[in-house]
DNA sequence: GCCATGATAGGAACACGTTCCACTTCGAGA
DNA sequence: TCTCGAAGTGGAACGTGTTCCTATCATGGC
């Protein structure tokens, strides 16, 4: 107990067990969305016993909001990168929804499951929901001051844009309105409060 | 089949059973929320037989969806009587979402689980949802233009409203934002969007 | 090399949403 | 009043998330 032999707590089978339950559950959800992820399935296609899973990620709901987490931390990265493009910070902001938008209307089953996770987590999951959050509004408040930290100010629109994209995205992933609706909502939201 | 002796399919019998049904989850709801609004206890508290229960609400997410939309109507006839008080667009509808949320807040199970099923919700409960948001859309742009019809651009800006008011709610339920950040956000919000 | 200890495997068991079935009750039309 | 179909009852049964238990395995310290 007193003596720690590593700073991190996980070694390198550990990573590469987590990833292959990630892999495993991305590959369940991008199949048959919500209900496809089953609990002994993704530990079973992982080759993981059920019990490790767990000991993993406490819930379906963290399994699948770690896997929100993740892409989102990809997403993050591909964008840090290269600056986004656009003149006013209404079509930057607008460029980063459409992409990941896109990269997530392409895969229904997909966004289905990692959306209504997010959506029914409760306060069990409070971390890596707020992890999500986080990179949201990074990735928003970037494209709104590229180069530059963002006010309080700022993180508070982009937090009021990251809350309308999702409701918009629950809609879509719902069948209450389509695609282009979808987008159309999302940019007239955007011109409302970037001005 | 071909003779419809009535309009109205619902008996007043079964309009007391429907009640008796949404009564008792919102009081089973209101004392441990979401997890204890169980479909055999509802049943019970309802005096009903399980099968009933899922021949009037074929899912526990519809069951809590069309328990929020009682609510909602109950607060929209309130609100429908007497006019909105307030100067300014931003003012009036700032009142209505305190009126909402504090209503909601004084009962955090309640609003635990009535959120947390709308948010879960699939495409199964479509019909209930958009009930949900027109009423809310509809409570919105009466505050907005008091006594006048509403555009669509006024009811693209609830909309907007609305989305934003769901996740600080659902952010307040999951213990990521205390009650005075939750309208400090909704109040920056409708400032932003209303002007 | 050997041991202690924590991680993993394998699987049974439990809870609750959901489905199904056999039987009873109710109410409208002949 | 009788009959018939729809609605309701009571309860068994099933699926999946979750928990728990025991045996096995791996690893770091002696």
């Amino acid at each position: 107990m007193a003596h720690v032999a590593n700073d991190d707590p996980t070694s390198p089978v550990q990573r590469e067990r987590r990833t292959r339950i990630l892999d495993a559950t991305i590959a369940l959800a991008s199949q048959g969305g919500f209900d496809a992820v089953q609990m002994r399935t993704v530990a079973e296609q992982a080759d993981v016993a059920l019990g490790t899973l767990y000991r993993y990620f406490p819930s379906k709901i963290h399994l699948l909001v770690s896997a929100l987490g993740r892409e989102f931390e990809r997403a993050d990265a591909a964008m840090a990168d290269n600056p986004v493009p656009g003149d006013t910070q209404a079509d930057r902001v607008n460029h980063v929804l459409n992409r990941l938008t896109r990269g997530l209307q392409d895969d229904q089953h997909l966004t289905e499951a990692l959306t209504r996770a997010f959506m029914f987590a409760d306060r069990s999951a409070r971390q890596e929901i707020q992890g999500v959050g986080q990179l949201l509004v990074r990735m928003l408040t970037r494209a709104m001051r590229p180069g530059a930290t963002a006010s309080d100010e700022d993180r508070a629109i982009a937090r009021v844009i990251g809350d309308v994209w999702l409701a918009a995205l629950m809609a879509w992933v719902n069948g209450r309105s389509s695609a282009e609706e979808t987008s159309a909502h999302m940019e007239r939201a955007v011109r409302l409060v970037l001005r």
